[in-house]
DNA sequence: TCTAGTACTATGTATTGTCAAGTACTAAAT
DNA sequence: ATTTAGTACTTGACAATACATAGTACTAGA
């Protein structure tokens, strides 16, 4: 799968995903894959970030079948942003949609 | 304009627009412009790099209203290209809309 | 001759995804 | 008792690509 056509979107996907429910590193790694293919190194540093700035908050639990799970959970700031970065995502790849359709055609 | 996005996916557009008709590098920034907000100096280095891996051939031809021009071809290799990428951007655009429509319904 | 528009090039920077390796916990298999 | 597989997170070096800025140079009109 073409890397680049990740940037960017990767972050949208984890807003959305942590935004449906509070998720722990591990099962968002699953649940992004099932949507794109990605690597377990590229999803934590997003949670750092998206952490970092103010997006999510974290916390910890235990777990029986494993090591502590850190749990990631949307604050406010994180809604708003996932509204901001959904938008600019639909307008972009509504308006290049367009534009490969009119290509093919022709 | 999310810059992120872009990543990849100006590639798929250059080649459309130069799959077209023979086109020259500022042109290209115009057509690309109308798609999607660019940067003149993001489209030179994308033309430069197509062209050294085979997807287009080059000449020049002068023009009344400035400098010469450097036409920009669409080689064999380069159509096949293009329909790869665009292949690529279709399952990958699709995946994420088909995510991000059943997420705003939540 | 000065400015605006056209046309291309070069360089340094920032962002973000990948790969690889490492730590560490639990539970089941040998 | 030890090894292996699955779960869970972290870190650091690396690659790709878009942006900003600046510079060169040509034409035409004020």
């Amino acid at each position: 799968m073409n890397t680049q056509f990740k940037k960017g979107v990767l972050e949208l996907l984890v807003l959305l995903i942590v935004k449906e429910k509070d998720r722990y590193g591990y099962e968002l790694v699953e649940a992004v894959s099932k949507i794109v293919d990605v690597n377990e190194g590229t999803i934590y540093p997003i949670l750092k970030r998206l952490s970092n700035e103010g997006y999510f908050e974290t916390y910890l639990e235990e777990s029986k079948e494993g090591p502590v799970r850190k749990y990631y959970h949307i604050t406010a700031l994180g809604m708003k942003q996932s509204e901001n970065v959904l938008k600019e995502w639909t307008a972009f790849a509504s308006s290049v949609n367009d534009f490969v359709k009119g290509s093919v055609k022709k």
